[in-house]
DNA sequence: GATGAATGAGCGTTCATTCAT
DNA sequence: TATGAATGAACGCTCATTCAT
């Protein structure tokens, strides 16, 4: 079958969106060359448009395959029948530790390229609209239920997820604080903002 | 006098790094061609060597700038004799009025770009650090007055932080909400997370 | 094998040699521009690229390409079992045959450009002196052997050089003398300066 | 009268050829620029234009004021009542003296610039013809007294220029000959290339 | 499928030149 | 006269992209 093939180039695809993931992160899209991401798997940077259309194209992948693992993530626990507490911290830890991974990529493309199409653009944001409603639908839980505050929904992500992503630009592997310590404390504190006073 | 021209040289050198500023934030160093700077201000980007040697020192002296009215505004704060609560309310509401404001610059530039020399992201790096001691000394001043939790202080200054610079990301100066609203909202939910509860 | 494929390199670098040397001759280092080498092989000045580092590369080579035919030329007149005279009229003869040849490069270059590296500046030089030493050694033979007057070799090779490389400042492919006459000429003049009358 | 004016600008000009003619040297025409030369004698580069039309004249009359020295010297010496021998030996001595004195310029400026105009192109060339003219005259009142050997006479001028132009190919004023022992030495190996054995 | 080679657009930078003051 | 300021053309170089093989 066909399939086979598909397969293998799919295979290769995720290959080089992982190698292309981690340059991206470190250097950005503009600093980031064809040629970079293509020595790192051994190829040349001719080979890589076989597989993907334009840099803006591997651009836009990586971020779909990031975004999908992030949403996996926040989907267990969504579906988890913790409490919302319990749920907050845990998408708050797993975000931590995605996002200081070795294979750390994640939401580290801040920005979705500006060559992006409208097309691309919008896949992008709806992902990433849809990552930050789990995060409300936790928070809108735990305010039913009482346990949160009666906070300002947004307002309250908001905050949660930029002091998340901010991690990336000052977390360093070899650093003090190890992804756990951080993930803990950051649990922690964040919970008590929102979290109802007895 | 002299003066006179030396006064001009700086108002537009303060120009071009008001512009430069702009689109540096909007897209990112590498991003940032010196045509665009130019053109913001009806120059050709054979000017702008005028008035700064190259490409990085003009984003250097902009990380300057940006950083000298930070640390203007966060010194009024500290200086002043509120209580540690009032002064993180308003350091956290100076920050968010300054990168909200139509000069919106800010630590918008996350990562002082890779390819300043050492000294140059040594002397960023430092004011930054500066930036951020105040407010350790704000969060540490009021964990001694026992108005702040015992919390790592680091960890709490990341968090702050961290929430402060994504609104850059997402803030429009035609949304839904205003600087205003936004910076009293933050201001809240982030006290909330330090404050001791009676 | 890969060696087809480095052959083929080597050969389009020499022709790129060829026709940067042609036009570094011309003009000069500094008025050699890459796209006018490009230009006359029909390629665009990105490709030379693909083939050198950069300008100060692709002109180094270009010297020591040059260097590479003088030194192979005069080798084989100085390991000849001719006599003194005879040695000295052959160096010079290939001298000026080089020199004017429609391959005409040569010592053209007269100073090293001033942009090298200390390290290709000094391969270059080094090549330069063992080019000069081979006429010292022929001169030196002419002294023991006592048909060389007893003349300051260093003062009576720098003539003879000098003389040699005037040539292409001046030398015409369609002047009234053709490079021949002009080679015995000078062999004629230059010999019977440093000859001994009986 | 404006006659003063006249004269004070004169020596202005004069003022900037001969710091021009040094940096041109050094450097090469298209390795000097305006402003260096400015620099020199504490001008900006936009007052040259005041006193030479652009950068090409400003070389062009550097060429013509080397000239006119050189000429000057050829004149005296030629002139005089020595004969062929002392004449040519003289005429060596002082090219030599002018190629290596302080003030060196000279035919240093080997090639009259390609951005000449034709105007400009036979100016040079026809000063400069008049100085080779001096050689030759030279030599061919030594072939006629009989007192140097039956020459072509262009080929010797054009060993013995050539010969001497190169020196300031390799001329160190603090190397290990003086400008003096150089110029005997020089003086009398060529000499010995054209004089008459009895 | 993969690559060697070429291309061309664009960028940072330099510099001769201009011109109002 | 002299200069501060601006301009624009050109150059070296990079890099995403293409394509024949």
């Amino acid at each position: 079958m066909s399939s086979f093939r598909a397969q293998k180039m799919a295979k290769k695809k995720q290959e080089i969106l992982r190698s292309a993931a981690a340059v991206l992160i470190e250097k950005g899209y503009q600093g980031t060359t064809m040629e970079e991401i293509a020595a790192k798997l051994l190829m040349t940077k001719g080979s890589m448009y076989y597989y993907f259309k334009n840099k803006d194209d591997l651009l836009h992948q990586c971020h779909l395959m990031i975004m999908e693992l992030c949403l996996e993530g926040i989907e267990t626990v969504f579906n988890s029948d913790c409490t919302p507490i319990e749920k907050l911290r845990n998408a708050i830890k797993e975000h931590i530790l995605l996002a200081t991974s070795e294979k750390s990529m994640f939401m580290a493309l801040a920005k979705p390229n500006h060559n992006f199409s409208d097309e691309q653009l919008k896949e992008v944001l709806e992902l990433r609209k849809i990552y930050s409603q789990y995060f409300d639908r936790i928070i809108n839980e735990g305010i039913e239920k009482q346990v949160f505050e009666n906070v300002d929904v947004k307002m309250a992500r908001l905050i949660i997820l930029g002091a998340l992503n901010w991690i990336q630009e000052w977390y360093d592997q070899d650093g003090p604080q190890s992804a756990e310590e951080i993930s803990d404390a950051y649990a922690r504190y964040l919970l008590k903002m929102i979290i109802k006073e007895k």
